[in-house]
Formats: C-alpha cells, sequence, structure tokens
DNA sequence: ATCATCTTCTATGTATACATTGGGATGAAA
DNA sequence: TTTCATCCCAATGTATACATAGAAGATGAT
C-alpha cells in the first residue's frame, strides 16, 4: 500500500503550500502552476496536482474553468458569511445534541473544558494561549456531540477555512485585544450552551451557538477597522481584500 | 491549457464511476482499486486516481487511513441529518436573504417558478416530471437569492449527495405515492417562504424552509417503511445501509 | 504448537515522457 | 490600422515505468 498520508510528497507539498497560501506568499488571486511549483519544492508534478485538488477541496485554490487553479480571494462578505454559517452548523449540532439528548459522557467532557477555561481567568488577566486552546477543545466536543457524522464532517469541512474556525482571531500572541471582557462573555456562553443542551432546551441550545459565533464577526471587524499590530500576521487574513 | 474540464478522461471516469456507485454496481463499503478500475474504464491510472479524488470531495467515496478509496455507506440515520442540514441551510439562505433585502430580480424570477409549479396541477392530478423541475429551479433559486457565494456554495456541497438533493425521491417516473396531496403543501410552503421572505421575515423564512425540508425525511421514511416498486431504482438509495 | 522474522507480493506513491489543446503571437491581406 | 488566419508554445492531461511500504504468508527456531 503506502503510508498513511504522512511522508509522502503530496503529504507534504499540502502542508507547506497550505502554509505559503496562508501567509500570502502567493499574491491574492495568483494562478499557481504545477511546473514552477513542482520545482520550488523540488518534487513532481503528480504529487502537486494532488495538493492542489486537495487545497481546493479545502477552498484555499479556486479550479479555472480552462483547468488549472488560483489562489482564492475572499471578500470580508465572504467570512463575514463563512463565520455566519459556522453559527448556523454550531446551532444545529447543539439543537440536535439537546433535542436527542446528548451522549452524556461527551458532555461531561464538555463541562470539564469549561470549567478549565475558567482556570484561564485571574483578575484581569487572561491566560490566552491556554484559552485558545481549550476554546478549540470546546468547539470540537460541541461538533461531536449531536453524535451525527454528517453535521461533524460538515462542520469540519466549515472550519477549514482559518478565518472561519473557532480559533480564528486568537493567535497564541494575541495582545491587540482592548479589552479582555470579551473573553469572559464568551466563556458564559460556553456554560449557558451546555446548561442548556443538558435541559434539552435546543433552541435556546441553537441560538446562543450562532450569538457565540458573532464574537468572531466582531472580533473580524475591529482587526479589520483599527490598524492593529500583530507579533505575526494572523493565518489567512492575507487572503481577504477589500 | 486543456478542455474546460469535459472531454477528458478523467471527467468521463468520474460521471461514469459516479452513475456506477449510485446504482450500487459496486457494493456498499466496497473498496475500489485503481488498476482494475482502470482496466474497466480502458484508460491508465492517472485519471482513475483523479476521479477518485473528486469522488471522494463529494462524499461518495471514503479515503481509507492507509490510502485508496471505498464506496462509502450511510446509514438512515446519516440521510435524515444530510436533510436536515440541507433544510438548516435552505434556512440560512432564506433568513439571510430576508434581513438583507432580496435582488429584486431575483425574486421576481422565484415568484415566476412558483406561478408555474401551480401550472402542474389539475384537478387530482400533478405532472410530477414538470413539478420535480421546478421544484428544483426554485430551491436552486433560493441558494442564490441571498448572493452570499458562501452559502450557495455550501448548498451545492451538500445536495450533491443524491438523496440530501430537493429532487430526491421526486423521480421523473414516481408513481408510488399514496396521495399527491403532499405535493400541494409543498407549493404552499414555496409560496409561503417567497412571501417571508419579501415582507423581510427572516426567522418565519428560515421555519418554512426547514419544515419544507421535512417533507424528504417524510418520503425518505415512507420509501423506506413500505416495499415500494420503483419503475428504476432511486439514485443513491443503495448506499443507504440497515 | 507458537512465535518471530523474513520474504514476497500487491497497491499506491512518484517521476517522467509524451499528447493535446487553447491562447497568444505573428504575419499577411483588406 | 484592423482583421483574420496560421503557427507555435505553454500548461495541463495521460500513460507508463519504477519506487516503496504494508500486509499476508512462508519459513524456521524454540
Amino acid at each position: 500500500m503506502s503510508k498513511a498520508g504522512a511522508n509522502t510528497h503530496a503529504t507534504r507539498a499540502l502542508v507547506e503550500l497550505r502554509e505559503r497560501i496562508l501567509t500570502g506568499e502567493f499574491g491574492v488571486g495568483m494562478r499557481l502552476y504545477e511546473v514552477p511549483v513542482a520545482e520550488q519544492l523540488k518534487i513532481s508534478r503528480t504529487p502537486v496536482r494532488d495538493a492542489f485538488g486537495r487545497l481546493a477541496e479545502e477552498g484555499l485554490l479556486d479550479r479555472l474553468p480552462g483547468g488549472g487553479y488560483a489562489v482564492r480571494t475572499f471578500s470580508v462578505e465572504d467570512v463575514i458569511d463563512a463565520i455566519e454559517l459556522r453559527g448556523v452548523l454550531e446551532g444545529m449540532a447543539a439543537r440536535l445534541a439537546a433535542e436527542r439528548g446528548p451522549d452524556p459522557h461527551k458532555l461531561e467532557t464538555m463541562q470539564k473544558i469549561v470549567i478549565a477555561i475558567d482556570g484561564c481567568f485571574s483578575g484581569e488577566d487572561v491566560n490566552i494561549g491556554r484559552y485558545s486552546e481549550l476554546n478549540s477543545d470546546f468547539h470540537e466536543a460541541l461538533a461531536g456531540l449531536a453524535g451525527s457524522r454528517t453535521i461533524q464532517r460538515e462542520i469540519e469541512r466549515a472550519t477549514k477555512l482559518p478565518f472561519a474556525s473557532p480559533a480564528a482571531f486568537l493567535p497564541e500572541n494575541a495582545r491587540y485585544f482592548p479589552q479582555t471582557h470579551s473573553f469572559r462573555s464568551a466563556q458564559e456562553q460556553h456554560r449557558a450552551l451546555v446548561v442548556a443542551i443538558e435541559a434539552r432546551e435546543g433552541t435556546r441550545a441553537d441560538a446562543i451557538a450562532r450569538e457565540h459565533a458573532r464574537i468572531a464577526r466582531h472580533n473580524l471587524e475591529y482587526v479589520l477597522g483599527e490598524d492593529v499590530n500583530f507579533d505575526q500576521p494572523l493565518p489567512g487574513l492575507a487572503l481577504i481584500v477589500n
């Protein structure tokens, strides 16, 4: 057979190209040609083609009508809708979990994550790195809580776009936020979401999850509005035009 | 360059394999090997690999951990969730259109489609073939009504699974329905949806779209429950196990 | 008999040569 | 100058030979 997907040239090309696209190393909308990319990566066209196809699947490349690929560009509206979409999908996951009754073990895991996030706060300070990590765990657990392969798969897909993921605009080194207040209200939403699901309140769970995703939208608008300085550029921000 | 995607071996392999998968020619869960498939199609492995990748993207094939692909199998719950997902996405499209104000021209197009569907009814009879076609048009228009590339793309993706599409369980030759009543109530939902969007009633539009998708679920349960005879097998039904 | 290791074979990963097509450059004619 | 036809080339499509890893089976020792 072959490797589990690791150690192959195709996989390394996928990772490498994803990185370069997200950092904006290729210009927005720039067409990518197999031959020069293969030369750059010192591999043949075959694994490059493979990687291109997967990047198109992820939504980072566009398939051009006549064949070939180009770096996809996102308008601000595209990003806003992608965030809204995540909210809707997570809302669906939360509602289904509530309606069908969540797996008690998985729900307990989520409760533990919430408690762990509480530990990120001390006075006015927030351990943003740890918060970001646990926040991702929370959202991953939410996606699987309803036990629906279909919805889990779809959430995974939708959050592959870096600015649509729950961790978007929450980089480890984020110190650009004017106040740490938003982290606390986000955590209150985490708590309320778990309570609603446990109480089988599907509609409320749906609404909370949607509103929760709006935090990302708020952060996006803040990042785009102010002239914020980043220690390192936010991944994918380079793909947003205007 | 090369062709726009037509006339290539890869494209023909994609179409051919999709057809064979949906008709259940390959057993459910059956692993597909590049070499024998390539020999069957009388082409080389290269376009077959390409087609496999795209079919995995569509959700018809699973990528196996160690490499390779297998025909994906769907449980009844998977199908129900896929239908529910379509309802949620179409609900989002309807809500966004209502909230943001739909393109008047597109809305007018939808109104015309609704009127055209009215023409499918005469007394107790329903022109199912024409209904099915116009119904697809309606849902396609709905996906684009909000003017959101993101949501349109996602709806297209979700409805690529044949049993999740609005036309599922509505084959041209469908005469297995016990009553034509359901077509009329579906049409009432079409009408109400357009009215709600026009009146900027986002929540109502969302609710109607979700409920509308439930018709497909109802039909699915009918098809699975009774021992219905089909003139030709419903596409994709062969992939549903249990 | 059981386990470990080695071999072998199979299926995918990769490189590369060749095919093909679409577009752009080039040139001639109006 | 404009327009049309032709040619050429660049980029992707395709075939195929070879590489490689993983699994299954064979072989041997204990």
